[in-house]
DNA sequence: ACCGTCCTCTTGTTATGACAGGTCATGGCA
DNA sequence: TGCCATGACCTGTCATAACAAGAGGACGGT
């Protein structure tokens, strides 16, 4: 196992011991050595296997934390997260909470909701079985009294059955959360450029023709459950999204 | 300055240390205390300040830079990052490192560099004066042997220049941190989707009508001096950008 | 058979100590 | 006057050493 690592301290310095075992197990992890949800070597036998201090091995345990490729659970161990996952990103904010904090006034008007069999993209999402049925709820959010987007999001029955009668003109992650004590944990998220559809084109006011900012959007609780399957539909003209980056 | 910490370790616990010196820390810089840009206590200050250990306060700077409110700079010390920052995002990546790091095969080919007077756009993003020069930098990536998008970059005289017959077809950044030593900073991106334009239909193979998903990314050295405008241009079916987004 | 206790393994937190290496001002030398 | 060496100060890296606390299995008692 472990490796050559270049000393750096007794040696003359070419990188720092935890990067060189951080960018050793990122690349076990991404060729697959290591698989999703596999327990990594605890923190003392990656001590021994790397004949380094513990200090060491928790600085690239958390590197690799931060972007996203392990997870640890205090008494159990350090595991290979879900996906590919290379990149990782904090504070997801629904759309409608990131607009408000840059001062725009948001809200959301409720179309439909509605109890049905569960598409077949929805199915996949949301790990359920063939004929189970899912909660559709439908909205359109505006931004300063334009409308912005077409929301439509998949819930599956135990939690969606909880939201017929409530306020849905708000964001629901919260109510997720605050409510239903349903802790939110990950979310992938797919961005794509598409056409328009007439159902898109009608709710929000569009010419035959314009494009749309197409986002899927899957959230899980905290143990991996997934719990939301969106598709939110934003107009191509008026959608910026601005965000902050930090390199490296 | 020390304020009351509660001691877990020698009491019972409410909460690690590192914990407790990171919220009062982000509170005074949200509150203004700190002030953008100003350098914080150094480490042994804290230290003495709050009676821990360097370790602690490490933990605890450590926390607040993945936030985004501090970065710091060996030998000088540790300072307060810019803005509202309400969001932070870590490990921006250029799109083509990310799809390398998912096991894509990404390559980019140079169409053209040239220097030219700065469009209106252009001299606002990077705060240039009227009639500046800058250097433009146009290139199509590649995914796969396929087309995938029309990367048009725009940089100040003085780095721009230094791109006239480099290897444009890997990743611009490394090369500006590595070669030219421009640490580099935030970055803000705007998305959206809008319909192709004849330029880039040309170069990525679309029909007339298709739409494309376009990025308009502003990327910073870390003193916060605007150094590279590009707009991205993605063509809108084959691109399906996933990542991973931890909530809160 | 069931349940609770204890032991062991694991990650989480904290202290102390040391040296590496970058930054910058000061002061001495040419 | 100008340049460079020096030292003070600061963050970066790494080691050693504890104890806290969660998880889970072994073991023993009921």
């Amino acid at each position: 196992m472990s490796k050559t690592l270049t000393r750096p301290l007794s040696n003359r310095s070419p990188q720092p011991l935890y990067l060189q075992i951080k960018d050793q197990l990122r690349r076990r992890i991404l060729e697959g050595d290591y698989r999703p949800h596999e327990k990594l070597p605890s923190e003392s036998e990656l001590m021994g296997a790397f004949g380094v201090s513990r200090i060491t091995i928790r600085q690239a345990l958390r590197d690799l934390h931060n972007e996203g490729l392990v997870f640890s659970a205090q008494g159990k161990g350090t595991f290979v997260s879900k996906p590919k996952a290379v990149q990782s990103v904090e504070h997801l904010q629904g759309f409608g909470e990131a607009m408000a904090a840059q001062g725009y006034e948001a809200s959301a008007r409720l179309i439909s909701i509605q109890q049905l069999k569960a598409p077949k993209a929805v199915v996949a999402a949301l790990r359920l079985g063939g004929g189970d049925d899912v909660v559709e709820v439908t909205r359109v959010r505006f931004l300063n009294r334009e409308a912005l987007s077409l929301e439509r999001s998949y819930f599956p029955l135990d939690i969606g059955r909880r939201l017929f009668g409530m306020d849905l003109s708000g964001d629901i992650f919260p109510m997720l959360e605050n409510l239903f004590a349903i802790p939110l944990g990950e979310a992938s998220i797919r961005i794509e450029a598409a056409l328009s559809d007439q159902d898109t084109r009608t709710h929000l006011n569009l010419q035959p023709g314009e494009p749309v900012l197409r986002v899927e959007r899957l959230t899980h609780d905290r143990r991996g459950r997934p719990i939301d399957f969106e598709y939110l539909s934003f107009r191509g003209d008026s959608f910026k999204y601005h965000f902050r980056v930090d390199r490296k």
